[in-house]
DNA sequence: AGTTGTGTTGAAGA
DNA sequence: ATCTTCAACACAAC
């Protein structure tokens, strides 16, 4: 499930290998999911744009295009971008991963979590850059490669079994302004949120249950059901406490290990408990080090004590009941 | 083989 | 207002 840390892991990815591109075509096999245009419309609109440069703002990915228009995107719950490189010796053809594998090499866009491709982005290498970029290596100049429109050396392509996630192109300078970022609470690794939000946020929510609070993407934008059990378990915090029982120390505690657990998270390149993977079709690592999500029988890694799993507005939380007050 | 659990978000219902 | 329920959708696991 791509929370924040995953959604970081993909825009840093997309801005390392498809910055500078141009989109030269589209393709659907769900076009319910390009919100606001026709498929025919969204794909004359974005045909011929260059890639500038992709942010996000909680589990939000927006993909500035040249002209002032940007790709919002919402991976929801299995939606996952993959990115296919042309096989540099076969010009007209992507080749698959485990065609130019090396004999021990796993071949990660074979997962059966990658093949539920929905949408497909064909990108061409701006051919000035590409000049540019050769004449800066001192190599030979091969412009004339690229001056086929219709050619593309590299493909994003939008895995999604369920079918939630959605596309939308929109104003760059609106951004801002979409009604659903507009809802958006305070980023949760952003330097706008400090203690003193958090801490206004807890007493604007005196009643609710911190469980839940830690969810709700209008308070705090970018922790979904993995992290904030997780955090809750670091911070030694039921899930079910209501925010006006907890101490300005435990507050204080909280607001660390968001920071915390979400750094880490980003630095193992995310979760791949179930569908979500990075732009090589690859997990990250951090399932490797849950203490509590999905751990429901098993034994707390720190008191030996069985982790339990309990529904809070309709979702399942998990947590330590000794460690956890 | 039918039922259930999965989780993000927004909308509808109470 | 604010909370709860449902719907979007597919599939693995029971």
């Amino acid at each position: 499930m791509p929370e924040l840390p995953e959604v970081q892991t993909v825009v840093d990815d997309l801005n390392k290998k498809i910055k500078g591109d141009i989109i030269t075509d589209f393709w659907s096999e769900w076009p319910k999911a390009i919100k606001e245009k026709t498929l025919a419309t969204f794909k004359k609109e974005i045909v011929g744009r260059k890639i500038l440069g992709v942010r996000r703002i909680g589990k939000n990915i927006f993909v500035d295009l040249s002209d002032k228009k940007t790709l919002y995107l919402h991976l929801k719950m299995t939606g996952h971008l993959l990115i296919k490189i042309q096989n540099p010796n076969d010009k007209f053809q992507i080749k698959s991963k485990n065609q130019i594998l090396k004999s021990k090499e796993v071949d990660y866009f074979a997962d059966r979590v990658n093949q539920y491709v929905r949408h497909k982005f064909f990108l061409r290498t701006d051919a000035k850059q590409q000049n540019i970029d050769e004449s800066t290596n001192g190599k030979v100049d091969t412009v004339k490669n690229f001056v086929d429109s219709n050619r593309y050396d590299k493909v994003i392509e939008f895995s999604d079994v369920r079918k939630f996630a959605k596309i939308v192109l929109v104003d760059t300078d609106k951004v801002l302004e979409l009604p659903e970022i507009k809802a958006l609470g305070v980023d949760a690794v952003s330097p706008e949120f400090t203690f003193k939000k958090f801490n206004e946020i807890l007493d604007k929510k005196a009643k609710s249950l911190i469980g839940i609070i830690l969810m709700d993407q209008h308070l705090i934008a970018g922790i979904g059901n993995i992290y904030r059990s997780e955090i809750l378990f670091a911070a030694g915090i039921l899930p079910t406490r209501q925010a006006e029982k907890i101490s300005l120390a435990e507050r204080k505690k909280l607001f660390i290990w968001i920071g915390n657990i979400l750094q880490k998270a980003i630095v193992l390149r995310g979760t791949s408990d179930s569908d979500y993977r990075d732009t090589s079709g690859a997990p990250g690592g951090f399932q490797k080090v849950l203490q509590v999500y999905r751990k429901a029988g098993e034994k707390c890694q720190k008191c030996d004590t069985i982790v339990v799993r309990e529904t809070i507005g309709q979702r399942s939380v998990f947590f330590c009941p000794k460690c956890q007050k």
